[in-house]
DNA sequence: TCTGGGGTCCTAGGACCC
DNA sequence: TCTGGGGTCCTAGGACCC
């Protein structure tokens, strides 16, 4: 048997844990740049708040029933998340993290356990521990346990639901909506309702050879789950990633060259930073550009570039070849919404060293990374960085210089106590 | 009229997840 | 005016190999 455990409504429910006068309040999380909602407590679910809804449509819904909204802070919710992974670890130590608020735990080496038990005093732990209220679903296979923890989600008043014989599955697949499933999503939801395809249960009906030729060897096996038979293994140790990426929304347009290549040099050094921290080597960066996507006016423009790159991690080689795509694809006179770097093809640094192109640089750089790394890992943020990421947010007056009448940028005088001459314009 | 057979690798696009 | 960010996997088709 397996659980999915996860925290309720998990980012409004972190705010609360700092805050308990938020308790019984509608409160909503806001994503970068407080664009759209993504995530709410059950009074702002109540309010017909949906997931993903552009603030600005709801604004006038959050000053009329005084919801109260919250930028996001995810260093906060990694923190939580950790403490209650510890958690779950206490009840078994086969789990998988499966994202930030949710985790598989395979009770499978159990044979005599109360299972009903061990969730209900998984969940109170958690309750006194960490503040968060979790809900645990128990079934055979993993997809079985997502369905059992929705269940749990809505029915449950401990929190908690079991699904471990066929007549339970029966019932469970008869009550669980299609589109309540893990792994099928918009696309195919709208494919098998052509077919009368309305829960879990009319699905486990479809000939193999329908699923199979429609939504690949996915949808039989997520068939096979639904059915009791586990084919979704546990992943108990986190596989390094294939490809990092960061990217980000303007809160206003850039258009200038400047300003948006200085965007995309910051990404490339986060996706540096991210590759060292994995200890990984990329061979591939993509520069991605794009226009405001909702603007019916402009004509609408997205574009992006890969360069190869000597398996590196350095920030240095990464904005370096950041900005040359950028050069290649950036058009001047548009107004310019979203971008972001992607660092892909990525390998072991350790397996780059064995490799015969080794170069000079590598180990050069790599003294340079490791010691800006530990300044900003010890500030907590970047203290340290690239003067092609820019300096702008730092910038405090320009001015000329009384003897010399050159022109002197002063930045934020308390942390940094520096200036620059500026010698191009 | 008839134009081989069998394989690998890479990429783009489309689906999904949180 | 204002619309998130970060991932994975599968498949088909093309390029290329002998």
């Amino acid at each position: 048997m397996f659980a999915l455990v996860d925290g309720n409504n998990f980012y409004a429910s972190c705010e609360r844990v700092f805050n308990p006068a938020l308790r019984d309040k509608a409160i909503v999380v806001l994503s970068n740049n407080d664009g759209i909602i993504i995530a709410r407590s059950n009074e702002a679910k109540a309010l017909g708040i949906k997931m993903g809804t552009p603030t600005f449509e709801i604004k006038d819904l959050i000053a009329a029933k005084k919801v109260l909204a919250f930028s996001t802070n995810f260093a906060l919710y990694g923190d939580m998340s950790q403490r209650m992974m510890r958690i779950f670890r206490d009840f078994t130590p086969d789990i998988e993290v499966y994202s930030i608020d949710e985790a598989f735990l395979d009770f499978s080496g159990f044979k005599q356990i109360d299972l009903k038990q061990t969730g209900i005093d998984l969940r109170q732990k958690v309750l006194k521990y960490i503040g968060i209220p979790v809900s645990v679903g128990f079934g055979p296979s993993k997809t079985l346990a997502k369905i059992a923890n929705k269940i749990a989600k809505k029915y449950m008043k401990n929190g908690v639901a079991l699904i471990d014989t066929p007549k339970k599955i029966e019932k469970a697949l008869k009550m669980t909506p299609i589109d309540d499933v893990w792994g099928i999503g918009r696309q195919y939801t709208r494919f098998l309702q052509k077919y009368q395809v309305q829960t879990a249960w009319d699905f486990t009906r479809l000939p193999d050879h329908f699923i199979r030729k429609n939504m690949s060897v996915n949808g039989l096996r997520t068939k096979q789950e639904l059915l009791g038979i586990a084919c979704i293994p546990m992943a108990y140790h986190p596989e390094p990633r294939k490809a990092i990426r960061t990217a980000r929304t303007f809160a206003k347009s850039k258009s200038g060259y400047d300003e948006v290549s200085e965007a995309v040099s910051t990404f490339a050094a986060s996706c540096a930073r991210k590759l060292r921290e994995q200890g990984s080597v990329a061979n591939l960066v993509t520069v991605f550009i794009r226009t405001n996507k909702f603007d019916k006016k402009n004509p609408y423009y997205a574009n992006s570039f890969t360069l190869q790159v000597n398996a590196t991690s350095s920030s240095i080689d990464l904005i370096k070849a950041a900005k040359k795509a950028l050069q290649i694809i950036f058009k001047e006179g548009l107004f310019y919404k979203k971008a972001g770097v992607m660092v892909s093809g990525l390998i072991s640094e350790t397996h780059r060293q064995l490799s015969l192109f080794d170069d000079q640089n590598f180990a050069k750089h790599k003294q340079l990374m490791q010691t800006i790394d530990r300044l900003n890992n010890r500030a907590g943020l970047s203290v340290v960085k690239f003067a092609a990421e820019g300096a702008f947010p730092l910038l405090q007056a320009v001015k000329k210089h009384p003897a010399s009448s050159k022109t002197i940028c002063w930045y934020n005088a308390k942390q940094y106590q520096s200036y620059i001459y500026m010698t191009k314009k």
